[in-house]
DNA sequence: TTGCTGACCGACG
DNA sequence: CCGTCGGCCAGCA
């Protein structure tokens, strides 16, 4: 449409993760697969990192890996910080994996 | 401006 | 099974 419709790769990672209903997760290869760029996964990851040290109002404690581990959970602030606020949620989570991921795993397709 | 790095993922040996 | 490498894009010194 118009050059403004034209979001950059980041933008669109915001879109996405704040679309994430509570008590559901994602992962970062999921969101870079529905940008249209599978082998991106990292820049999502990346721009959950600017999100929290800027002033974006992002979720990314719902954004994990593949694995479903949070690979980021130090960078929120704490160790334990990810991990409150997922259980708050209602996800359980073991030795910073979580354990029912397939039941809150949330595709950005849907 | 160039180059490196980064909360990943999949493939290869 | 485990270690290593490439790919993707954007921000930062």
């Amino acid at each position: 449409m118009n050059t403004s419709c034209n979001q950059s790769f980041f933008e669109k990672v915001y879109a996405v993760v704040e679309l994430i209903p509570y008590g559901r997760v994602t992962s970062y290869g999921a969101i870079a697969e529905y940008l249209g760029s599978r082998g991106s996964a990292r820049m999502v990851g990346w721009a959950m990192n600017k999100s929290i040290t800027g002033k974006h109002n992002v979720p990314a404690h719902r954004v994990v890996n593949r694995n479903g581990m949070l690979t980021g959970k130090y960078h929120f602030g704490g160790p334990d910080i990810m991990r409150q606020l997922l259980e708050n949620e209602g996800i359980k989570i073991e030795d910073d994996i979580i354990q029912n991921f397939e039941e809150v795993f949330w595709d950005p397709s849907m």
